[in-house]
DNA sequence: GAGAATTTGTTTGATCCCCAAACAATCTCC
DNA sequence: GGAGATTGTTTGGGGATCAAACAAATTCTC
């Protein structure tokens, strides 16, 4: 039943984990996230990664269907729904009628959602500048292309 | 409003997304936690990479107190609450009383969890190697030292 | 073309993570 | 000894996530 131990040390031993590439991942994208949090607080904006994400994907490609935005996101299409109510709630998108297709909606950005994202990605780009403050152009271009290998590798299982 | 729009493309354009940092740090991540999923499911074991790195933590660090873990973890105290009720059900850790302080718990493995944890270490292992599967060792030390430097470099703003 | 099978968006239900605020027990400091 | 801080817990409030069930609409099958 392991004994009661002795006393805790001031600095903590994480073991093995400091050399597990899933630790590391999911330190620095808890950092990210952080820094992207407070960047939007600070300009007085509301908006999470993920939020940023599905923006940018319905304006690229104006009357996608949520099934088509959701297996893009790699959610459940249920998991889609309350998303897709608080940023039609905020006014930056609307969900139209499909012309071809009764069952689906077509999503696309309202003109104050294209404005805001115009906001949005210049505060992303402002975070992204000052998350990669300690890497060169060169370990930049580098990280996304081993990031982009693990993505690809671990997916083809 | 934004005009009722066309048809949806067959392949999604993301835009600047893949040039984001933050984009492809969350999509690397999404696929390291689902092999590691996917990795404990076959085995027929239940565990999330977070209560790994907490068993590890508690592991190389007995007896130290739900507070220094919460910090460590970065997350609130009170969060902790029911993850380590939880584990504790499994029968893998225990709160001990701390002789030195009553307002702490000193925790602990038991034996138990200490063999479960060496099971759970040689999965993660096995886990490490397949989504690793694309890069050579050299790449994976360069992607973990760069991920270092991102978490260090964005915490310190 | 009519009926069966599939697809889509939604609702409901269940877990889980997260934080903030309040609280009792305990410790620390004066 | 008493004031103030710390620790673990509970409660309340957001969300994210999936699975299952459903109605409406489309597609497939005969």
């Amino acid at each position: 039943m392991g004994r009661p131990p002795a006393k805790p040390p001031a600095t903590l031993d994480r073991g093995l984990l400091p050399s597990l590439l899933g630790y590391v991942l999911r330190r620095a994208q808890s950092a990210v996230f952080d820094d992207f949090a407070n960047t939007f607080a600070k300009a007085g904006e509301a908006l999470t990664p993920g939020e940023f994400g599905l923006l940018v994907l319905v304006d690229r490609n104006a009357g996608l269907s949520q099934m088509a935005l959701a297996r893009a996101l790699g959610i459940d299409r249920s998991t889609l729904v309350p998303i897709l109510d608080r940023l039609q709630e905020r006014g930056l998108l609307m969900r139209h009628r499909s012309p071809t297709d009764g069952r689906t909606h077509a999503l696309a950005l309202t003109q104050a959602g294209e404005k805001a994202l115009a906001r949005f990605a210049r505060l992303v780009r402002a975070h992204e500048k000052r998350i990669a403050s300690q890497l060169s152009a060169a370990e930049i271009r580098v990280l996304i292309d081993l990031l982009e290998k693990v993505h690809t590798g671990a997916r083809s299982l």
